[in-house]
DNA sequence: TTGACGTGGCGAAAGAATTCGCTACTCTGC
DNA sequence: GCAGAGTAGCGAATTCTTTCGCCACGTCAA
């Protein structure tokens, strides 16, 4: 349990995340078959279930004992784990440079004008608040 | 060695990546030393050796058998690593969306003005291209 | 009731990543 | 040549992740 603080969610793990972040709770047959159907992975309902419980242990999902015991949600945000997980990746490959993983963001993969437009009117925000 | 293709290095793995980029080359034992500085990693030099051998193996790291059969490199640069972690993630956590990855990373670690100048730099120069 | 069926759960097996113990090779100075 | 120190490597042990087999519980209809 303590080691959801620090330890990363798995492969498997987080694409069981995206299927609570994407319907806000699910039961485990639901979650089973959105991963049969999502990906080509073709896996027992038995490890559907085993994963979820593995995951509340770790701390990465949770249920509401009372009310709806066999919904499983997601026990962190999608945007507080994509923040955590970004971190990590700048720390480990980008040598604690957000610059660097933004610049190759952009630069990699062929953002729209629409995108540079809204990256640009995020950059007017920023400056004027930190002036 | 097929798998280096599709699977990403784990942990430690990258934190040898990360020296040997740095480093330019190394051998075993100078990868150990940087490890145990760095990290507070508290493993032996064989584990450091073993990890060198199955990297070798999976195709991460390299050796010029001829020249300098001991002088490990990276086989492939941080910037090409980089750019495909960078392309997981935002596959993997931000459902394939680059724009909102940037977005986060500018405003979830304080970017200077010195980095906001330069993305805005940047992004004069994506919008003059793709006009 | 009972007997299929849909659910969730536990414990052990299989697989991958990480660690270590032991051996062997290559120097250097005697 | 030979002892000692420093280096690399293999195979087995450990740990973590992922998978599965089998069982238990609830429910809905005959």
């Amino acid at each position: 349990m303590a080691r959801s603080l620090s330890t990363q969610p798995t492969e498997v793990e987080l694409q069981i995340l995206r299927i609570l972040w994407a319907s806000g709770g699910s039961t485990a047959r639901e979650v089973h078959n959105s991963l049969a159907d999502i990906e080509e992975k073709d896996t027992t309902y038995s490890t559907t279930v085993k994963m979820l419980s593995v995951m509340l242990e770790k701390g990465l999902v949770k249920r509401d004992e009372e009310v709806s015991p066999q919904i499983y949600r997601a026990a962190t945000s999608q945007k507080v784990t994509q923040r955590k997980m970004l971190g990590d990746l700048i720390d480990k490959v980008y040598d604690g440079s957000a610059l660097s993983l933004v610049l190759q963001a952009l630069t990699s993969r062929k953002a729209s004008q629409d995108e540079l437009a809204e990256v640009r009117r995020m950059l007017d925000e920023l400056e004027g608040q930190s002036k």
